[in-house]
DNA sequence: TTCAGTGCAAACAGTTTGCACCGAG
DNA sequence: CTCGGTGCAAACTGTTTGCACTGAA
């Protein structure tokens, strides 16, 4: 399957022309610019859950960013942050489409940083440790026997098609 | 406009072929046998949410099982059971594989009356209404096409594979 | 100056746990 | 009669909301 029709929630967020590079994960600079072009302010703890956020290279919890933004020390000073702000944070962020929401089935959202380029990609779970590795690929019919050469055992997978219904592009229904 | 019906019963979404010797739905006859068979107890706030569970054509919530439960009339005599119960009773039948974990990306867990054959399916989620259609085609390659086909727009897919990684498979690692 | 953004407390939803009682086998 | 199963209360986790204060533009 090529191409997926990039995500459309929330889509009077607009994402600024400066804002999207070629398909890798997106600068801090970039980020900022995001954030301003939105006409956002560039708080204080904004900048530092996204200063953190650009160094984790696993899907991560509120909860693990907030102990990240509060850990960061040297480079950018320790801001207090609330871990309040960092669920609104993430909100903000993910209606920028500045980060991705990453269900991995345990019920904590996660969140990972996106690629500008709307490019999405699939994940990989450990099913005792839970840690997980993005694909490069998304043609779904060779993935599992992609999973197994990676050396996974007992490899199954979860997919959900998301997509408006006929009735509700005629009449939208609140969301149950 | 009344949008959309409030009630369940979509006719296109059965359980599939079976090994079931009653038609398209597994019998209450089977799943209390698989109970006893268990070496648990037949008791009946058991056999209430199992009947009610057999009722649904969608997948259902913990709450919702819990409503139906207790609207239980006519056939059925309305048997007290505490929400509490319904969480057990889900995680019972579970690791029975009576019934299966859906998850639906909105942070509550669902359920779903199993194919004893073991097979799965995947589903089509209205992203307004929430609605769930069951796919009877496992093969992901073709499917969002056939979503399309279905009158859905904005079709995009949530697909994680899960599996037990090399470094688990050597030394467990606890969870997370 | 001004209001978006924040911290704090508290509400909230979904789920789990502790414990004494009950009833199916 | 026994112990698995249950009801009730209460804890718990992850997330959201109300409100007054603050600091970026």
């Amino acid at each position: 399957v090529t191409g997926h029709p990039p995500e459309r929630r929330n889509s009077h967020v607009s994402n600024g022309p400066g804002c999207h590079s070629h398909g890798s994960r997106p600068t801090l600079e970039q980020a900022f610019k995001c954030l301003t072009d939105a006409g956002l302010k560039l708080t204080k703890p904004r900048c530092a859950l996204m200063t953190a956020i650009a160094q984790f290279e696993q899907p991560f919890s509120a909860e693990e960013l907030f102990a990240a933004a509060a850990a960061r020390s040297g480079a950018a000073k320790a801001v207090r942050c609330d871990l309040v702000t960092v669920y609104r944070s993430l909100l903000t962020f993910t209606a920028l489409k500045l980060v991705s929401k990453v269900d991995l089935g345990d019920g904590v959202g996660r969140y990972e940083l996106s690629n500008f380029d709307g490019s999405h990609h699939h994940h990989v779970i450990c099913s005792l440790c839970r840690r997980v590795e993005a694909l490069k690929d998304c043609s779904m019919q060779r993935q599992e026997k992609v999973i197994s050469g990676m050396g996974y055992t007992d490899v199954s997978h979860r997919l959900e098609f998301i997509g408006l219904c006929p009735s509700c592009q005629d009449s939208p229904s609140p969301t149950r």
